[in-house]
DNA sequence: CAACTATATTACCACACAGCAATGAATATG
DNA sequence: CATATTCATTGCTGTGTGGTAATATAGTTG
């Protein structure tokens, strides 16, 4: 498997993407989108922020594919892009259970 | 393997640290210690960065775990605290190959 | 103790962006 | 065509933070 050079370029590509993950907001409309593909409007409801919002949040992930689109009417149906987000959250949450355990041991001593 | 609830407080730990990785003088210095611990000094010259940009990105990558610290005489040596970092960044790679070889296939129609 | 060095911290500025309200664009319905 | 609905866009404000210079802290050396 080749290796992209990790040059500046490259580093900023990679944090934009990371950067895109790092908002609680879109962390969540992408675990609402884990079920199955929403409308804006439902996203909306899901998630309790405003629409214009959601929908700001909602282009960003499409941008950077996240999320692909689906126009039916007037809906506009979001779904996940690529599933190897939940990979990386996986990872990450196993992060913080290492560090929920390494904290734990420290209190323990 | 049990799965952490996704609670909104959960996602914004884990949003908290996608941030972290979100930012590609962080990116540069994490990818610079992937060679061995490197004092603050060496890093500083490695980046280009001024001293005390390397040392509060540094600090705030100990505070989440990324790197952990070694105090030696007047210096401190830092080093990769969590290798699952580079797993990270190899699926966010992997994302980016596919972004281009999809742009390319775009292009070529 | 005084002078020096490596790192951390503080204060400040500039800029990016999340959230919100208002408006616009596209499509459907009567 | 007029109206309503869904979503996108724009303009605005407040907050957060990256970069930098100045200063503080900790450790070393003489």
């Amino acid at each position: 498997m080749r290796k992209l050079a990790l040059t500046p370029a490259v580093l900023a590509l990679i944090a934009e993407r990371f950067k895109v993950l790092g908002e609680p907001a879109r962390l969540q409309i992408l675990d609402c989108l884990r079920r199955g593909e929403m409308t804006v409007g439902d996203l909306v409801e899901a998630t309790g922020f405003g629409q214009a919002n959601d929908s700001k949040h909602l282009q960003l992930l499409h941008t950077l594919g996240f999320v692909v689109r689906r126009k039916e009417g007037l809906f506009v149906h979001y779904a996940i892009g690529d599933e190897r987000i939940f990979q990386l959250c996986d990872i990450m949450c196993g992060r913080l259970e290492s560090e929920v355990k390494s904290r734990r041991k420290l209190l323990a001593v």
